[in-house]
Parts: C-alpha cells; structure tokens; sequence
DNA sequence: GCGCAAATTTGCGCAGTGGGTAAAGTTGCC
DNA sequence: GGCAACTTTACCCACTGCGCAAATTTGCGC
C-alpha cells in the first residue's frame, strides 16, 4: 500500500474520529459537517470526498467492524454449516478484538441509540450486508443465495448480533459482552415454541 | 373525530399518495418536497408540518400497517404465547386487507429496496416499533420487557415478515403472499441446526 | 534531483432541506 | 356571532450534498 493510500486510510479514520467525538459531546444534530472537517483538519469539501454524509462518518468503525466480520466468516472452515459459521465467525472476532475494543463499541452503540438518523443508517447498512451473508451461508448449504432459509439465517444473526449489544449495554456492561453474544445467538438458533 | 382532525387525516394520506406516486415515476431523488407539497395542493412549509422528511411521507404507508398490525397482536387471546401471537396476527393481518392491498405493499417494498434512503428509514422505523412487540410479548410469557428472549422474538418476527415480502417479490408474486410468509414465519421460528 | 501525469484537496456556487417565527386564515364551541 | 385554539402559509436562515475547475500533492521514470 503506498503512501497515497495509506494517508487517504489515517484522513478517514481521523475524520471519522472527529465525527465520533463530537457527537458524543455535543449530539449528533448539533455537529455540523464543518465542524468535524475543522477538527480533522480539512475542508467542508473533503469531507464530502471521504463520506456521503455525516452519519457515514460516525458510523465508519461499524462498517470496518461489519467488513472483518465478512472475512472471517469466508475464513471458516468449508465444510462448517451456515449458522455455525456466522456464530463461531462472530465469537472468533470478538475474542481477537480483545476486551479494550469493548469500550469503543459500547461507545459507538450508545450514539446510534440515540440518534434515530444514526440507527436507520446503520440498520440501513446491515441490509445490505445481509446479502453478503446470504451468499455465504447459501454456498455452504448448497442453496440459492435467493432462497428463503439463508436469508433468515442471515437475518437472524444480524439480529442476535444486534440485540447482544444493545442487552448488554442496558445490564450496564456488568457481564462481559461475549456471554451475552453466545447467549443471545442461543436463543436465536432455538425453536420458538414456548415449551422450554 | 371532528371535522379538524378527519381532515388532518386527509390531507396526511394526500400527501403519502403523491409521495408515494411521484417517487414510483421519477425516483426518489429526483422528486422535491415542493412538487410533492405541490401535488397534494398544500404548501412546501405545510409538509414539515406533516411529515419531518420526504422519507416519512413515502413510507407513511408501512406505518399504518405496523400500527394496525401492533393493534391485532394486542387483540390476541391473552393466553397465548409471544411467538404464536406474533404469527396470528401477522397472517389475520393479512388476510383481513384482502388480495387488493397486494399490490399496493408490492409498490411500497419496490420503492423501498430500490432506495437506500427509504430502506433505512423503514428500518429504524421498525427498530423503534420492535420495543412495543417486545413489550407485548413479555408480558404473554411472564418476563421483563427489557430480557434477552422477548426482544428476540420481536427481531425475529419482524425480520421474517420482511424477508417474506422481498422473497415473494423476488419470486415475481408468482405464489400467494401469505403462503411465502407461513414458510418464513416457520422457518424462523424452527431451530437452526442443520440436520433437518 | 527533476519534471510531469495522475490523483487529491480546496474554494465557490447552487439547488434542496428542515425548522423558527409571526401573520393570515379556519374551526369548534359557548 | 364572536372568540379562543388550531392550522396554514410566507419569509427566512443555517446547513447539506455535490458539480466544477483551479491549486496542490504524490508517484515514478529518467
């Protein structure tokens, strides 16, 4: 990677940084995009080349996250099953992550909460991401990547993923975020039938 | 409801219809608020004034049918469980709007995937609506609105009905709706194992 | 080192948006 | 009929996303 490319990465995570910080001071409807260029010191205009939008840029550690997630669920091993892959794709990149990361993602987590422009972009973002995960799944179980149960896996997980997060914010972090993660995929994998 | 408010109402459906048409024939991006405010005979600053964003008023629509479908699963027998409850009034939902209304959430869910900003929009809209399910749902099975299984359930329907409707256009509308959302409701509601 | 093509940043400008404010117009009710 | 409450509207302003072209920076062969 030259040096082109490596400074366009450090602007972006800075711009990205800045974003963050910002809204977690001041909310995310009182930054304005002129304000994050400033902090990342560059112009209103160069932001634009960098995000389509603000919310892109606070929400820019989600996409890098959701992006790593993908590889590592490719890197499982072929023969795994659709949803034992994305599970154990999930817990492997979480562990590799290491506790410190806890604390930016509850950050991150936080914000989107409670900014709704945030979460709809974000929710946004996952469909999307849906697909990838689809085809993955359905490569796995020698399906169609259209056919109706990878899509559900997908959609489940993402969901489980999702809820992890946000349970685990509301017991105030008291136990650590992978106990909820596995519990919470769990549960998504059972059968719904309330005889338990 | 008085004359004020059947009006409100009125005028609050005019402008989703010209919303909704206009963004069918032009694109979403390529419709201003002006031309819809124009269509529906009000006043660029009367749309604020109705709807926060062009977003809201084109997927106006998708709220009602969420209002009326949280409406159907508070009527459920109070006996029965969370998921079970989900799943009726999904499908009496349905059948209660008669083959008519086919149509018109096949041009919603069209719109809305062909739009980014729209698919986001509906989904945060369904993120906030996933707390009032969670919330119906614990209280059928004796939990915390705020616990892990509830808020799982509620993901998890709400993903099915979505998934149901995009398999079923993908498919060209070639089989019933409701016969797409029985196999999507099952298939997430069976457990994710792969022996099947 | 040097120069030049390619990529990147920036300033400027423009159409569009969301919302505050206050004036003008409606509606409900006594 | 009149008045209080509500709704619509015009006007305005800060902000956004993006096209365009000039200025700047970078990579690379010489």
């Amino acid at each position: 990677m030259g040096l082109r490319e490596r400074k366009k990465a450090e602007t972006r995570q800075a711009v990205h940084q800045a974003a963050l910080r910002l809204t977690v001071e001041l909310g995310f409807d009182a930054v304005t995009v002129e304000a994050i260029a400033d902090a990342a010191n560059i112009s209103r205009r160069t932001f634009s080349n960098y995000f389509a939008a603000k919310e892109d840029a606070v929400l820019y550690g989600e996409e890098q996250r959701i992006q790593e997630l993908v590889e590592h669920i490719r890197r499982r091993p072929a023969g795994e099953p659709g949803w034992a892959a994305l599970c154990g794709a999930a817990l492997e990149l979480y562990e590799e992550q290491g506790v410190a990361a806890d604390r930016e993602w509850a950050m991150r987590t936080r914000v989107a909460r409670r900014h709704p422009a945030l979460l709809a972009r974000q929710l946004g973002n996952q469909a999307l991401l849906e697909h990838e995960l689809a085809v993955e799944v359905a490569s796995r179980e020698g399906l169609d990547a259209d056919a109706l149960r990878p899509r559900i896996l997908a959609a489940a997980f993402l969901a489980a993923v999702r809820l992890a997060t946000l349970v685990w914010l509301d017991e105030r972090e008291s136990r650590p975020l992978d106990e909820v993660l596995r519990a919470s995929l769990a549960e998504m994998g059972e059968d719904f039938t309330p005889a338990r």
